[in-house]
DNA sequence: TCCTGATCATCT
DNA sequence: AGATGATCAGGA
C-alpha cells in the first residue's frame, strides 16, 4: 500500500490524514475485508495501520519504521480516552540475561521513541465503525524513564537468580511480565531455581494502562 | 519455533 | 471494573 514514510514529519502527516476515519472506512481505502469481530484476528487493526502509514511488515524483532528508529502502536480506548488494554512491548529474553543492562534491552530500545494510535475500541462499537484518534509521537521523560528502568532491572533480577516462576503480572509498576504464547503448553528454556535450566511459558514485556493512561494524559491533558 | 500484531475471558 | 493469565493468526 505505502512506501515507508521518509521522515517523522511526512508519517504525521499520514497520521493527520486518517485522523477521525472509521475503520471501515480505512479498510475500503485499502481495499481489504475486516473481520467481523477481532476475537479470531486480534492484531487485524495494528496490521492495517502499518499498511496505511508504511511500516515494514512481517515479524522482524525490529522497529515499525527502522529508518526513523519508531515503534508503532495501537492504543485501544474507551470513550473517555481511557486504554482499554495493556501494550504490548517485546518478548522477555530468559536466559543468557546475566550482565544484560537497561540501555541495551528491547524494552528501552522500542520504547526510546514510539508513535502511538489511539482507536475507539469499546467492545459494543462494531470493528467497522470504530474511530481513529490523533496520534501522537512518545519518548520517555526522565521520570518515566526512571519508572521502566527500575521495573525492568527488577524483573530481569528475578529472572537471572531463577525466580521466573515467581513473577505475576502485578509485578512492576508500569511494566509487567506477563505469559505471550500461542497458549498455556507452550515452553521455552529459562533458569530455575537453583539455576538450573527449567522449561517455563514465554513471557512478554507490557506496559500497563495506567502507565499509556498517563502518558495519554501527557500529552492531551486531563 | 519464535516473534510480530494484539484482544479475549476469567478472576478478584 | 480493572487486572491477570490465556489465547488467536500469520510470517520467517
Amino acid at each position: 500500500m505505502s512506501q515507508p514514510p521518509k521522515n517523522i514529519e511526512e508519517l504525521a502527516e499520514r497520521c493527520a490524514m486518517i485522523a477521525g476515519l472509521t475503520l471501515g472506512q480505512l479498510a475500503e481505502q485499502c481495499q481489504l475485508q475486516l473481520p467481523a469481530n477481532l476475537q479470531r484476528d486480534k492484531g487485524t487493526v495494528g496490521q492495517l495501520l502499518e499498511l496505511v502509514l508504511g511500516a515494514s511488515s512481517g515479524s522482524k524483532a525490529e522497529p515499525d519504521f527502522p529508518h526513523l528508529g519508531v515503534e508503532l502502536k495501537t492504543l485501544p480506548v474507551d470513550s473517555f480516552g481511557k486504554p482499554l488494554e495493556s501494550t504490548y512491548v517485546c518478548v522477555a529474553p530468559l536466559t543468557d540475561v546475566a550482565g544484560l543492562r537497561w540501555h541495551d534491552s528491547w524494552v528501552c530500545r522500542k520504547l526510546s521513541r514510539v508513535l502511538f494510535v489511539p482507536v475507539l475500541a469499546e467492545r459494543g462499537i462494531p470493528l467497522a465503525e470504530r474511530q481513529i484518534g490523533t496520534a501522537f509521537f512518545w519518548s520517555p521523560d526522565t521520570q518515566e524513564q526512571a519508572l521502566l528502568q527500575q521495573d525492568w532491572e527488577e524483573l530481569m533480577e528475578l529472572i537471572v537468580l531463577g525466580g521466573i516462576d515467581r513473577i505475576k503480572g502485578a509485578h512492576g509498576k508500569v511494566l509487567q511480565l506477563r505469559p505471550k504464547a500461542a497458549n498455556s503448553k507452550v515452553l521455552t528454556a529459562a533458569i530455575g531455581a537453583d539455576g538450573q535450566p527449567i522449561q517455563t511459558l514465554p513471557r512478554g514485556f507490557y506496559l500497563k494502562a495506567s502507565f499509556t493512561a498517563s502518558l495519554l494524559a501527557r500529552q492531551f491533558g486531563d
